[in-house]
RNA sequence: GCCGGCGUAGCUCAGUUGGCAGAGCAGCUGAUUCGUAAUCAGCAGGUCAAGGGUUCGAUUCCCUUCGCCGGCUCCA
């Protein structure tokens, strides 16, 4: 039965339609130069097909492929046009999800055989033939009963099991040629809209994303609008392959992971070790400054700390076994909180000290499952940059802004200056008074506010001891690192019994904050090694100086040079091989040396030196003074290069 | 841990349909004394990840283990 609609667009216009007009004849009417962009259609606040018959009043709006939803909506289609090619390619294989994810799509397939590499390329080739063939993806909407059968016939248990979930008595299925797929929708107006794909990788995957389940073959792809933007996508994704702190660990021989030593135990070669310290040293300085008391503690403990703690209990499946020690079971140390406990617990604790700051870089192992190890950045031997802080219930929310802002000046100092952050709230099992847990949120959400930066609150996130705030930073592959947290705890005060006196002289559980500010320098490092494509700033630079002589003559002066540049305190190295300057310019470019000191007669007559910088510039000759002056002046946290 | 791929010289990688293991770079030796990303020549370098099996013969085929890579799962 047909009556009018109104259809309000996004310019605040609106027209009257019959019911039953599609989309897609609305949105010409809205503008017609803008369709051939257009992939689905928002109504109100539902996305619906190009083709999807309006049949209420509401706000139209076009989604265009350049939008985030349009691409999703476009990478979904490439996923079921995936999905059609490998059931047209392969026998009995059953299909279950393929949504579209942040730089593409997947699709999870329960295949008697697992796919091979050669697979892609015939998934592929049957993909543009679908595509070639501009099938139209027709919505339909069937009984749930209907569709039950309809997939069950098909013995596609899989989509059974999501037909069962879904709570409306309709579901909607999406056809192209002869494949059809309960889907929620939209989809692309037909196949031939897509214009550029391609099949990435093949992995095993959980039905549900749970590990008790079946084990599904998944296959990633990814679809852009053009073949330019999936070709610099391709490029972007071979550039990021350069800056992987794996190979440039190995290049810039930073550090090793070594089979005989054991996985995700990381040593240290010479200039990771440089960089290293000098984060520590300046780490420390900071700390100072910052009044935080720096301690060192032992690397194992009796057991019964870690029960004491109930680390024993919930953790035993990441902590090492026990190692007999003259009939009593010590462990090497997951976590470093207990012994800061000890520490504050070694003498009678008054309000007035309150509060104490106890800091360590503290090495923990804790046990990581063979499969998720990588690189630096999960390894199952690190050094958290810890610290523990016991304060009184008044003191909680200045000392949470502090650390916060202690914090993000210590990413800074690195470089770092985009990151996600998450406020975790109270989850159903805590322990401690709900009165402390609100006052705890309002703590490190006012501070969160105070600080102006963009936070997400994850409700019910927290850890069952207490709220907490995690700041990741990103990569440049594009992968969002943990590395700052900042935690309450109400857990460890109650279990060790931490006290101290009151005003009133009666005993008080202090709170504790935990908080590690790098995370860990292991991850740190691997982090910063992505971040600048093992280009360190000149105040991390393994070697931040080298000079290089053009024949043998200039030896006395380059070594000076050297000398000179060594009582500074400048880290340089001296090169005065036999070799071209051509040959030493490019090694010491490979090592990514910031500045590169050229010395010939030229340079030895006028007493001066030549730089060349690793971007490739050469600077003005200038006096040794001129360039220690440089050096001095470039060399400092938060510097620029 | 699970699914798939891979493991050949210090590094990057060829190769063997089962028959004495190859290159470039790095290293060493010698020559070259040179101006901003590779001077030339020679030499040396390997239990083909480890263990077991099939075979006249295994780096190659099969099994097991270890490790790495891409995911899944996990991550106080």
């Amino acid at each position: 039965m047909e009556h009018l609609i109104k259809i309000t667009f996004p310019d605040g216009k609106d027209k009257q339609y019959t019911t039953g007009t599609t989309a897609e004849i609305a949105l010409k009417d809205f503008d017609k130069g803008l369709l051939k962009n257009v992939v689905a259609a928002q109504l109100n606040e539902r996305y619906i097909d190009l083709s999807f018959p309006l049949n209420e009043d509401g706000l139209i709006k076009p989604v265009t492929i350049d939008s985030k939803e349009g691409l999703a909506i476009y990478r979904h289609s490439a996923s079921h046009v995936m999905a059609q090619a490998v059931k047209e390619l392969f026998d009995g294989v059953k299909v279950t999800i393929g949504p579209s994810i942040e730089d593409g799509f997947y699709y999870d397939f329960d295949s008697p055989r697992p796919f091979t590499p050669e697979d892609l390329g015939k998934i592929e080739k049957r993909m543009l033939e679908i595509i070639k063939k501009n099938m139209p993806f027709e919505r339909s909407e069937i009984e749930k009963k209907v569709a039950l059968k309809l997939f069950g016939d098909m013995g596609e248990i899989y989509k059974q099991e999501l037909i069962n979930e879904i709570p409306e008595d309709k579901v909607s299925i999406y056809k192209q040629g002869g494949f059809f797929d309960l889907c929620r929708g939209p989809h692309l107006p037909a196949t031939g809209w897509i214009k550029a794909f391609k099949l990435t990788g093949i992995a095993g995957a959980y039905w549900h994303g749970n590990e008790k389940n079946k084990m599904l073959q998944r296959i990633y792809g990814t679809a852009f609008p053009t073949k330019q933007e999936l070709e610099d996508y391709l490029y972007k994704i071979e550039e990021a392959k350069k800056r992987d702190h794996r190979k440039l660990g190995k290049e810039l021989d930073l550090f090793s992971i070594s089979d005989d030593i054991g996985s995700g135990l990381v040593c240290w070669h010479p200039n990771g070790a440089v960089v290293r310290s000098l984060i520590e040293d300046f780490w420390k300085k900071e700390h100072y400054k910052h009044d935080y008391k720096i301690i060192y503690t032992p690397h194992i403990a009796k057991v019964d700390l870690w029960k004491t703690s109930g680390h024993w209990e919930f953790y035993r499946e990441n902590l090492y076994s026990p190692m007999d020690i003259e009939g009593q079971d010590f462990i090497v140390k997951p976590m470093n909180c207990p012994f800061h406990i000890q520490i504050y617990q070694s003498q009678i604790r008054s309000y007035r000290d309150l509060p104490i700051r106890y800091a360590e870089l503290g090495t923990v192992y804790r046990f990581e499952r063979s499969g998720v190890l990588h690189g630096l950045l999960r390894v199952r031997g690190f050094t958290q940059d810890d610290a523990h802080i016991f304060c009184r219930p008044n003191q909680l929310e200045d000392e949470i802004a502090s650390v916060l802002n202690f914090t993000l000046y210590i990413l800074r100092s690195f470089g770092f200056n985009n990151y996600d952050i998450y406020l975790s709230t109270r989850p159903e099992k805590f322990v401690g008074a709900l009165d402390n847990w609100t006052k705890a949120e309002s703590a490190l959400k006012n501070a969160l506010e105070k600080t102006g930066l963009p936070f997400q609150v994850d409700p019910g996130e927290g850890v069952f001891y207490g709220p907490k705030i995690d700041i990741k930073i990103k990569d440049m592959l594009g992968r969002a690192w943990q590395c700052s947290t900042i935690q309450v705890d109400f857990n460890l005060p109650q279990r060790f019994t931490v006290a101290y006196r009151g005003e009133d002289g009666k005993e008080h559980q202090p709170i504790m904050i935990h908080r590690a500010l790098m995370g860990s320098l292991e991850r740190f490092f691997g982090v910063l090694i992505e971040h600048y494509a093992g280009a360190f700033p000149l105040w991390l630079a393994p070697v931040q100086v080298i000079a290089l002589t053009i024949t043998e003559k200039n030896n006395d002066y380059a070594r000076e040079v050297y000398d000179r540049l060594r009582k500074e305190n400048i880290r340089v190295e001296l090169d005065i091989r036999n070799e071209k300057l051509g040959l030493k310019v490019r090694e010491a470019q490979l090592k990514k040396i910031p500045y590169m000191l050229v010395i010939g007669n030229s340079e030895e007559e006028k007493q001066v030196v030549a730089p060349r910088t690793r971007i490739g510039a050469t600077l003005e000759p200038m006096s040794v003074d001129e360039f220690i002056g440089l050096v001095s002046k470039e060399s400092k946290p938060n510097s620029a290069g």
